[in-house]
Order: structure tokens, then sequence, then C-alpha cells
DNA sequence: CATAACATTCAAGTTAAGTTGAAGGTCAAC
DNA sequence: GTTGACCTTCAACTTAACTTGAATGTTATG
């Protein structure tokens, strides 16, 4: 396979192929006689994964330390510590993700059910104080005031 | 709070959090009558969830996209829908390395128990054999080519 | 009241991860 | 045998995400 064969296999630019060959990410990559490179199969493999890995959040220099590289293939160590690592800073994300959004639909569920002689800003305000009294204990200190100013905003949604 | 609190309490750098203001991720900051930057603790936590939101590759447009940002705060569909693909991604390397750590298990494995009368070169080769044999038609076909150096290699491990 | 440790802006420098372009060699087709 | 689509190297340019430095103002401490 051509470089340029590889690039549309790959979705990836030439240049970029040739960019992570010189960062050491492709090993020894073989030449036709007339000095064009040339690859199998397993280089597809090999950039696939890189991309995948780029994409959530591996520099090229840490994926470099992770890959087959001579003798010294996969450090499963190293790798499944690193990728524990990465999955763990997902969780936290989806985590904080989530408390948010339920904290959402609580102050959109509390606007709703409005008692009607109250007005938009007096409504609000009360529903910040259940938040803000329900919220304390069970959640980090910080994200309480996080919250606050969403609650004072959401009547002009 | 002002700016160098923040930065300890973040630990992140005060040029740093400046930057991330111009960049528009803090929205319109707070300034003390002398000028100073003042922030509140909602601060913190913004900043802690752009942090993880970047280990995780997400760049800062990205983030400042999803970020509440005036009137218009998390726009959840778009946040659920780009967590979701960042998220499809990380199940793509998870899935490619558990194959590859399964995989060369089952090598090593097939080493150990080899017959004794083969000499080395000739074992791998068997093994070899059996793995492209018994990987035909379960796993994408590129992957067979990228393991095939592996198993080649590994008896110098 | 001076001096250190903060803060401000603004411009320029740095690193990672590429892209682009010039100058040229190779190859398949007409 | 030349035209066009490939390939080569090498150097310079770009963008994102910061950092560093210069020049300057402010505040707490001995």
């Amino acid at each position: 396979m051509t470089i340029g064969q590889l690039a549309k296999r790959t979705g990836l630019t030439s240049s970029r192929i040739r960019f992570y060959e010189e960062m050491g990410l492709l090993g020894e990559v073989e030449r036709k006689p007339n000095g064009y490179r040339t690859y199998s199969e397993e280089t597809v493999v090999l950039l696939e994964l890189i991309t995948v890995a780029q994409n959530v959040g591996f520099s090229l220099e840490e994926i470099r330390t992770l890959l087959p590289s001579g003798l010294n293939h996969w450090n499963h160590d190293a790798l499944t510590s690193v990728l524990l690592k990465k999955v763990s800073d997902i969780e936290v994300l989806e985590a904080e993700l989530a408390k948010s959004k339920g904290r959402l639909l609580d102050i959109i569920a509390g606007i709703q059910e409005k008692p009607s002689h109250l007005d938009c800003a007096d409504n609000t305000r009360r529903i910040l104080g259940q938040i803000l009294k329900s919220g304390v204990g069970d959640n980090p200190p910080a994200l309480t005031g996080f919250w606050q100013h969403v609650a004072t905003d959401s009547q002009q949604d």
C-alpha cells in the first residue's frame, strides 16, 4: 500500500501519516526500491488506534510510550493504569453533569407547579431556598454556590 | 476571592485563569474598586469542570459552547450528544485494548504449553497459525495483520 | 514609608500537532 | 516523450492553549 492509499483507507492526510512516522509512532516504515513508503494492513489498524486514543484525550507522546515499539510491545501495566485514569476522568465528568441535569430538572419542575399567587421573582427565590436547603450536606459545598445564578436566572427561560 | 487565591484553590496558574476569561469561558468577571478581579466559590467548580472536560479530550472551544452563558444555560441536548460521542470513543478504545490484551494472553499461554520437541521459531509459527485461523471472522480483518509481528516477536520477551 | 508580594494590561514567546509550499523524482497512459 | 497524478524532502507557516516578561499600580508588613 502506498501512502496515498493508506491515507484514503484511514481518512487521514499523507502529510499527517508522515508526521506520525517522524514522531516515532509508526516505527520503521518500509520503502520500495524507488524510495516510496509502503505499508501493510496493520498500519491501518495502528492509525485507527492512534486516532481514537487522541479523541479521548491522549497526546501523541503518551500514545507513543504505550505503543508496541521494537521488542518491547504493549506495556500492559502502564497502559491499563493510564486507561483507568482516563475512564475515571470521564466518570467524574459524567457524574458532575448528571448532578447538574438533576438539579436543573428539579428547578424546572418547581417553576411549573408554582403557586399562582406568587410573582415570578418571588417564586424563583422560594425555589432557590428549597434547593439550597435540600442540597446542603449531600453535595460538594462549592456546587451550591455554583447553581445559584442558574436558579435566579431560570425565570427568563 | 482574588485570582491568586483562586489559583491556589484550583491548582491552575493565574495567567491560565485570565486566559480562560479572555476565551469567554468565565463570562463577566467582577472587579473590586481597585480593578482587581474577584471570584465566588462557583468559579472553583467551573474551573474544575473545565479541567476535567479538557482531560477527556474536549477543546476549550467545545467547552465554551456547552457552558452556561448568560441566559442560555446548559444546552442539554448538545451536551448529552457530545458526551455520548466521547463516551463511545472511549468504549471503542476499551474494546480494542481488551481484544489486544486477550490476544496477547492467548499467545503467551500458547508459548507456555509448547510441545518440547518443537524449537522456538517453529512453535511461534504454530501458535501464529492457530491465532490467525481462530481470529478470522470474529475480528476486523485488519487486526489479524496487526498482530502478526507481535506473535512472531513474542519469543524474545 | 519602603519593600515585598500581590494585582493590572499588553505583547511576544512556546509547545503540540499538524499543514502548506517549493523543488524535484517516479510512473502509467496516451 | 510528455502530461498528470503520484511520490520524495525540507523549511516555513498555522492554530490551540498557554507562559513569560515588561511596565506599572496596589496592598499588607516590619
